[in-house]
Formats: C-alpha cells, structure tokens, sequence
DNA sequence: CATGAATGAGCGTTCATTCAT
DNA sequence: AATGAATGAACGCTCATTCAT
C-alpha cells in the first residue's frame, strides 16, 4: 500500500498536469501522511503540499480552504474503510455471526492500517467550526446506527435477538468499536484477535440475552 | 452558572492577591468556559486571560505553556468528576446495581454539566504534544480500567457475573459510556434517564450472562 | 492600435476566433465591468476573464501585465467619452454657448453611464507604476487643456472673454467639472441639469468678466 | 519636521515602551512616508513597521486592519493640514480677502509638504472598502462645503458677492484647488505665488459679478 | 490560438511568548 | 506579583504570471 514518505519521486522542476481527481487524491492522501507523522498541530499547508511535492497554492485549486481539505480527507478515508468492510463482510450470513465478522475484520483493518486511521481520526476530532462547534459528531453515525437498528429489529423478530433498545444497542456498538480502537492503539502489545473475539462474546452476549431484569424494560429511546 | 465562589478576603483592596493554588483555578476555570463558548481553535490566551479577568502575562506565571494550561484544565475537571461520582455511588452495594447507578449517576452529571464536559472532552481530544502524539489517550483510563477489572473479578468469582474477558468488558464499559455521552451531546431529545436506563441493561445483560458460545473462551487479553 | 480587420473566415466555428481586436476590447470592456461591480481591489484576472468568458491566460496574450491591462481600459474608455463629447458640441458655435453646452453635454453622458465612468475613474485613480508614481496625472490632460487655452486666448483676442490667464482657467475649468462628478457621484438626488446650469454660469462669469483688482494682473503662469 | 527615512536611531534591540498617542504617531509617520516612497501598492505592513522601527505585529495593536490604518492616516494628516489653516486665516477679514489668502496659504502648505500630501492624497484616492465602494468621497467634503456656504450667502446678502448658486460655488471652489494640487504636483516649475494669484482672481470674478444671462438664474440646486 | 493547472512570491493577520515597566 | 506593549515566527490564503497540453 506504499504509503511512503518520499515526495513524487519524478524531478521536482517538471510540471505535471494531471486530472482532477488524481490531484485531489494525491492531496489528501499526503495530507493525511504528514499528519501521521507530525500531528494536526504541525500538519500546515506548506508541509502537507512539500509532502505532496505540489506547489502550497495549489491547495487552494483543489480545496476550499484548509478545514475542507482536512475534512475531505476523512470523509475519502471513511468511505474507503466503509468499502473495505462491506466488501468483506456477507450481509446473508446470521446476524450474531455477521457481528462476529464485523468485529473482527475492522480490528484486523484497524492494525493493518493503523497509522492511517490513527491519524484520520485525529483529524476528525480536531475539526472544528469556526463557531467553535465540532465539525464531526455522533450525528455523522446516524447512518451507521439507522443500519444496525434494522439489523437488529430482524434479528429481535425472527427470535435471534433478544430484548434490549436497538437504538442504544448502535450506538454502544459502535463506541466498543472505537473504544476498541483506542485501547489497541495505545496498547500495541494486546492481542488483537483475542481483543476482538472477546468483544463479540460479550456483545452477543447482551444481544442474545433475555432481559435480567430491569427498572425499565418496556420504555425506548425515542429515534 | 455562580462561577466564582471565593469570598472577599481584604474588603477594600483594589489589586486582588490571590494566593497561587486560587489563581491556578480562576484561570483554568475560564479556560473551560472560553472553550465551552468560542471553541478550542479561538481560546487564545488573550481570550482566556480577559475570561479570568487576568493580564496575559500572567497565565506564564501559572504555566509552563499553552498545551501545560489545557492540559491542566482537563486534569483539574476530570479530577473533580471523580470526586463527586465516588461520593454518589455506594462501594459496598451489589455490582450490577453499582454499574446501574453509576452509569445513571453518570449520564445525569453529564446533562447537568454538559457545557464544561463538552468542553474539556473537546481540548483533551485536540491537545497534542509537540511530536504530534495526542496528550491524552486510552492510556490514561489504566487507572480506571484497573478499578472496573477489580470489581468484575470479585463479581466472577461470587458468582454474580458470568464469565467474560475483564479488561475486554472494562474497554467495552467506559467505551459504551463515552459513547453515550457523545450521543447525548447530539440528540438533545433523547431521554437521558431511559438511555442510560437501557444501557444498564445491555451491560449487565453483557456480564451477568454465561457465555453463549465462544471460540476462544478461554483466552484472556494480556494487560 | 487596432490593426487587424479580420472578418470571421469560417460561419460555423464553435470556438469564436476573433481578431485582436475585438478580442482586446472584450477584455476591457469586461474590466471595467468588473471593477464597476466589484471594485479595484476585486478586479482579479480570474474575475474579468470570467466576465470576458475567457480563460485567464489569454490576458496575457494581449496584455503587457495587468498594469497595462488597467491602463488600457482606461484609455479606452477616455478615447469613447472624448469622441462622444467632440462629436456632440458644435466647434463653431460661440466659445460662452460652446462652453455651457459642454457642460451640460459631458454632465448627463456622466449620469447616463455612470457605473462606467465611476470605474474608469477608480482605476485612474489607483493606477501605480512599479516606482509607486501614479500612472495617470494632471499631466494626462494637457491635451485638453492646450485645446482649452486655445480657445480661450481666441475669445480673449475677439473681447467676449475677460483677461485671465487661459492655463490657469483650463485646469480651473477641468477640476470643476471633475468636482461635479464626484459631487454628482455621492449626491444622487441632486438636479444634475441645474447643477451644470449653475456651473456654467459660475465659469461663464469668472470667464466674461474683466478682472476686479488682481495683485498680479500681468503675470501668467509659465507652461 | 526631521521628515528623515531613517527608522529610529536608538538600537534596534532595545524594546522600547511608549505610550499609545505616541506610538500611533510613529505608525502612522512611517506609513505615509513609505507612501511618499514607494507608492501604495508597496507600501506593505512590513514595510510600514521597517520604516517606523518597530515589529510587524505591533501594526495589529494599534489599527484594526490595513484599511484602518491607511484610513487614519489620511485622516490624522487632514486634521493636521485644517488645524494649521485654520489658524492662518484671520475669520473676521471680508471674504474676498479671506478667499484670496485661503488659495495662497493653501497653496504654500501643499508645496512645501507637498510629499506628504501627495502620498495621503493618493491613499485616499485608492482606499476602497470590501464592496469595492471608496472609503473616501465627496461626501467627505460635506463640512467644509456647509462652511463655504454659509460665508457665500453672507457674502451674497451683504451685497459683496453677486448672486449664484453657493453650494454649487463650493465644490467648483474645492474643484478647483484640488486641481491645482494636482497640476501643481505634476507642473514642478510652475510659479505657485502666480498659479494661486491668478486662481483667487478667477474664482473671485465669478463670486463678485453679477451674473450674465442665464438660462435658469432662479433655480438651485437643492442641499 | 487558447486553456486552466500549476507556480511561487508575498501579503495580512494571529498569537504564544517575552520582558520593560 | 502583575501588566500589557512588543516581538517574531508561522500560517492560511491570494493572485499575477507561466507553461504543458
């Protein structure tokens, strides 16, 4: 996956023309290189278009301005990993083992590419509005969530599941994950199968259960 | 929001002298309201100091740099978030009925607070050190991580909880709380009380269940 | 100078060849509708090659740099006015009824294209060489004014024009009128036909009138 | 007036403290001397603060922006230039006497500062706001005109001053001194005594004399 | 001839940090 | 101890101009 550090190795006098999209992605990928190696902080315009081995103006042709370009890389690197792992993953097999594969491969993806989202991540939570606002945010998983909740109102239905509130069911999902996430990243000698097989017991666990007993049980999270 | 609660010491003195550990704390309480108001981005010293009340040199007096200040202000919050949940939640209860409540204690703090968390939450996720490495990481819940394993043990071996890897569930605890957090942060409708409700039981569900079928069962991550 | 004459060689073309030119005061034309819109400032290449629906390059092939590019629109646009205003005052009509029907002429062909006008000022104005020296100068008028004093000396000879010096009243005579622009420019509700009226009757006097008692009677102002 | 170009003399290390007035002053010097100099287009904030001794950044304690600067510029100068008039014209001699020594004292000042004018004049000349609308207009002018206005209908009531339309009076009136500026700036051997003698005589001619013919006496223009 | 991707110098501005007062 | 004027490095961004296509 050559994520090498070297500038384009053809000589930096030589103008090259190329397409829109190789250039954007060119960018963004050498965007999301320094930021691995230097941090948000350090990951200026001069240092990312060095990095690139493109003139720092052309930025600008290709980019709003610096947070649509820092938000641009998150959002490709997103919908590459999303890719990744819908490729990977057989949406005809049961639900609990769907879930196991799902933990799995996205932990495996994570390790495998682990300064990549490491620095993508950071990136995403850095990102802020000029209003101070976040530029990410748990709204940017409604998608995420909106599937997993049909996932698991079928599996509720047809008897696989037992009885918890789907919707909470998504998003604590979703935290294990990127809970996940960060642990294995600042925990580099965990096991990650291990890590992941665990994870999936202890969340099939609580999805296939029946209710314990609780002060609630009948009231839901309202969508 | 009664910010400041420190009484008047000399009636008529104009220059207030304040003694170090009262002037660390004015500032790194209108730290976290400037961030909480304008974002991390625009909390300039200046910003921060005219919030105090202060002159700009002085924050130098109190720390080593900005990062030492927004660090420190994380510290100091985190700090007092423990205090008060340890105070609320009985330590000679039942396990799942300490996690219930915990987790409600919790989430209640959060809503009631929600400003200065989401704050603080902001700047521990931004602040990196100058290498580019995040100041703040899964590393720094090892205490807490530690706390929570404690606890699931003593619960495996009276038999209240089931069997499931610790750590694993610890990660997964905190992880599904973080998550709630932020959650609740971007869908202000949600019932509070009915999620953490909920999630409540989906954890204990998660630990008081015996295993449905593992792979690795035995298997244990490494600390 | 416009040199080429061109016509169109084939009917049909898709992409518009047009000769120097038409395709020069397409882009002059398009500047000063910029500049008219946006101002100096925002007259950017991108923008008045937008405007020319051009792409910015050409520019370069009719234009010395953008200095020159200004410097040319406004030429162009002085050279327009100047035949405008020849063609319309009658060079054998009286000098007094001459002069008040210049004014009267040149202040509603002010009025009538104002937004042009305004612009060609304000870039005259701006103009600076790479020396900081401004392009244009009063010395741009002397031109106008040798055609003045001309007449003015000839009205002077056949006695229906007083003794003033003739240099002295054709920078006069300029300045009021350009002042009645920028008046007329910022003042929007005033009568312009009155105003002119006014002005000519003001100039009119100080021109018929014999001097009151000048200090100086005798001497002139040296070329 | 040590107008020098020489940026402060005492050692470039020392980090000198003064008080506001003063330092503005010295900003506000060294810009218009960098105008005198180099033009507008160079006159960059680094530039400016070279000139004045004192750090770039500093420009942004004391201004605004560069609008507010270059626009206090002219300012201040403006304010300098009317004081010093004010105070050399006699108030209670009769208008014609006072109008004649006006154009003389007026005339005086700009060649002997004739740099420093120049350069606020062509500041004021290019300063543009963001909608591409001038900062400076002849709505600028509205104050001195209201003062002329009022001597004028004096003048007219008591019978020194024939009848004309004043306010027409005083823009031609400031119309024709900012062209004498002018031609004066690019004329350096005309002889400026004769120039302003010669333009009393004129301008006083048409304030004195009764007026010829003309076609619409009675109307005004209105306010 | 015409395009517009690419360049690069330079600008205004911000801001953590220093230090004379 | 406290102030805030002063510094200076760095940054994002613009734009005239070049040149491969």
């Amino acid at each position: 996956m050559g994520s090498v550090s070297t500038p384009d190795p053809s000589p930096a006098t030589v103008r090259r023309r190329l397409g829109e999209a190789e250039r954007r992605e060119q960018i963004l990928r050498a965007t999301v290189r320094v930021v691995a190696k230097l941090g948000v902080d350090a990951a200026s315009a001069h240092a990312i278009a060095a990095e690139a081995g493109v003139s720092k103006g052309l930025i600008w042709h290709y980019f709003e301005d610096k947070t649509d370009l820092m938000k641009q890389a998150v959002i490709q690197a997103a919908r590459g990993i999303r890719d990744e792992v819908v490729a990977s993953v057989d949406p005809q097999s049961p639900a609990p083992e769907r879930i196991r594969n799902y933990i799995l491969t996205v932990a495996r993806l994570r390790m495998a590419r682990q300064e990549e989202f490491r620095a993508t991540d950071r990136i995403a939570a850095r990102l802020e509005n000029a209003d101070g606002t976040p530029v990410f945010s748990a709204r940017d998983y409604e998608e995420l969530y909106a599937g997993q909740v049909t996932i698991f109102r079928n599996a509720q239905q047809d008897g696989s599941f037992g009885d918890f509130d789907p919707r909470v069911m998504a998003v604590t999902y979703q935290g294990a994950i990127d809970a996940m996430f960060a642990y294995l990243d600042s925990h580099p000698d965990v096991d990650v199968e291990a890590y992941a097989g665990s994870l999936a017991d202890i969340l099939l666990a609580a999805m296939t259960r029946q209710p314990a007993r609780s002060r609630q049980s009948g009231r839901r999270t309202q969508p």
